[in-house]
DNA sequence: AACACCGCTGTTATAACATATCAATACCGA
DNA sequence: TCGGTATTGATATGTTATAACAGCGGTGTT
């Protein structure tokens, strides 16, 4: 089983560069990307996987960055509503994003065996979903949508 | 605000006709109704809403069924695994399946003002998050879909 | 400078959701 | 009736998340 996520790539430019257009974004909307805030992000970029905010808490604390929940879901919160992280339901976990900025309604292929996420993206109202929701007359404010199943590396024989 | 799902019905009637399908269903597949189990789906059906396990379990041990968390939660297990219950990941509660035995693929409709559930179905390889796991070789093997909205009932502006 | 304002952080406590474990009991087929 | 398996009862604990309030630090105003 390969830990990391689905397509190999250069993840140290990955996180780098996501990192500048995050705060590209933050600059341009007036958010502050505070120390903890920054380094949240960080550690949830540095893999493509679920973190839960405890994990993240543990890291940020062994970092002095503040030893309480509060100070991870304060810092969740903050890149959730930013659109710079995404909760996932289906883990109570967390995820950087990888193209922030982009308003998106998210979609997520989550590996059961090793927790790599991949990101992909959905059109809420082109789906049946939006379909049944017209049908119904229901306001859809946001979407929730994520598979569960075996990523290409943990399908291998012997990963 | 109205407290009911999104459009009328007979609600004992709909109520009486899921339990005889879920009883005909647990026959079939040797699966047992106990007692237990029978209270949590009447009472996950008795409304079409989101019902956490700590409800439920409140509404059990008012009834003598059982007092302790774990009840709440291998009735729920049973009742989830059986396809007669769902779980909405983004709210941590349940709900009564409103066809079982039909095997599907949930997708659901969550007023969050009322806490109101409607239930389609989804075709997860049929969507863009289906193309997206082909292209990436990821297996999907159960998928979440929910949308969080308003219904129509609380939509209005009185209400 | 003094001040009020506001967003962020530190800290304590607790709420809400979920499971591990082990003992006791009920059901069912051989 | 026996023996295995599923279910229930009960205690304890683990995991996820938030409420509440005090203090700090920058900004803008007077």
């Amino acid at each position: 089983m390969r830990p990391i996520g689905f397509s190999d790539h250069d993840h140290a430019a990955c996180v780098r560069s996501t990192m500048q257009v995050a705060e590209a974004q933050c600059a341009e909307r007036g958010l502050r990307l505070t120390p903890v805030r920054r380094r949240a992000l960080e550690i949830l970029l540095s893999e493509h996987r679920a973190l839960g905010a405890y994990d993240l808490l543990a890291r940020l604390s062994a970092e002095g960055l503040g030893a309480q929940p509060p100070v991870a879901y304060r810092a969740l919160d903050f890149l959730v509503k930013a659109g710079l992280a995404h909760k996932i339901e289906a883990l109570n976990a967390y995820v950087g994003c990888v193209h922030p900025g982009e308003d998106h309604a998210p979609a997520f292929l989550i590996c059961r065996s090793c927790r790599s996420v991949a990101e992909a993206d959905t059109t809420p109202n082109k789906s049946r979903l939006g379909d049944a929701a017209r049908a119904a007359g229901f306001r859809i404010e946001r979407s929730v949508v994520e598979a569960e199943g075996l990523c290409p590396a943990c399908q291998e024989p012997g990963a």
